[in-house]
DNA sequence: TTTACATATTCCTATATTGGAATATAATAA
DNA sequence: TTATTATATTCCAATATAGGAATATGTAAA
């Protein structure tokens, strides 16, 4: 047997990290393949191939206009994820209200990690 | 190229169902290899393969005793997906605290979700 | 209609699993 | 020492990528 498709679920769909960084990308406002490809420098096939497994598992979705694809995050498809962090905040102490700071970090450390 | 280790990071290493199931059975308690044998139907080698990966990425730790060896979440390591998963918090509204009932739900879904 | 642009899809290669059976290891019990 | 138990590791087959180049598709501009 083979391993499990990137499709199964939310999680295994995020667990590529070019998906999560074209996610963090997609977090404030929606954005067309062109433009991802210049905030990645990436090729336009691997842009658009990762937008597909995540519209598969609705975590993006696709507004077409013209010969444009905007593509906006879906944030509840993500919820499966928080819901199964949930059982262990209470073993790191209820330190969710110090994360307020990692929007902000995520977004500017996004140039840097860019390189594989 | 390849498809992303699995051991490349912590969500890599949670993308495989089955070790999200290991994980959650370990929620509670440390336990050995046989007892997680016994929890899941699954088969030594595969018990044990999965527990190598999560090991890997420092998710569960082991202590040996004699024969056995006792196998032991750390909360710790689990903290970047929390961290990544807060930028989305806002979107789904703050009802975080209604989700106390979930880990009672994991739990006994277990032996259901245990097939494939 | 012809050309140019935006994006999806196909083709191909290299590779990293996953599952399971068999086997190797380590430690305890007989 | 030998048998048994607990677990890791190896070997194998099947398969699902990920990346990139090339190509197809759809739409707008000339």
């Amino acid at each position: 047997m083979a391993r499990t498709k990137t499709t199964h679920d939310v999680f295994s769909a995020i667990g590529e990290p070019k998906r999560r960084a074209l996610i963090d990308k997609l977090v404030t406002n929606e954005m067309t393949v062109s433009q991802l490809m210049s905030a990645t420098k990436w090729p336009q096939s691997v842009v658009s191939k990762h937008l597909g497994v995540l519209r598969q598992v609705r975590v993006v979705s696709e507004r077409r206009s013209g010969r444009f694809r905007y593509y906006r995050i879906q944030p509840e498809e993500l919820r499966p994820i928080q819901e199964w962090m949930h059982q262990f905040e209470k073993y790191w102490g209820q330190t969710l209200d110090q994360l307020d700071s990692y929007l902000a970090t995520i977004q500017s450390k996004g140039k840097q990690n860019e390189r594989h």
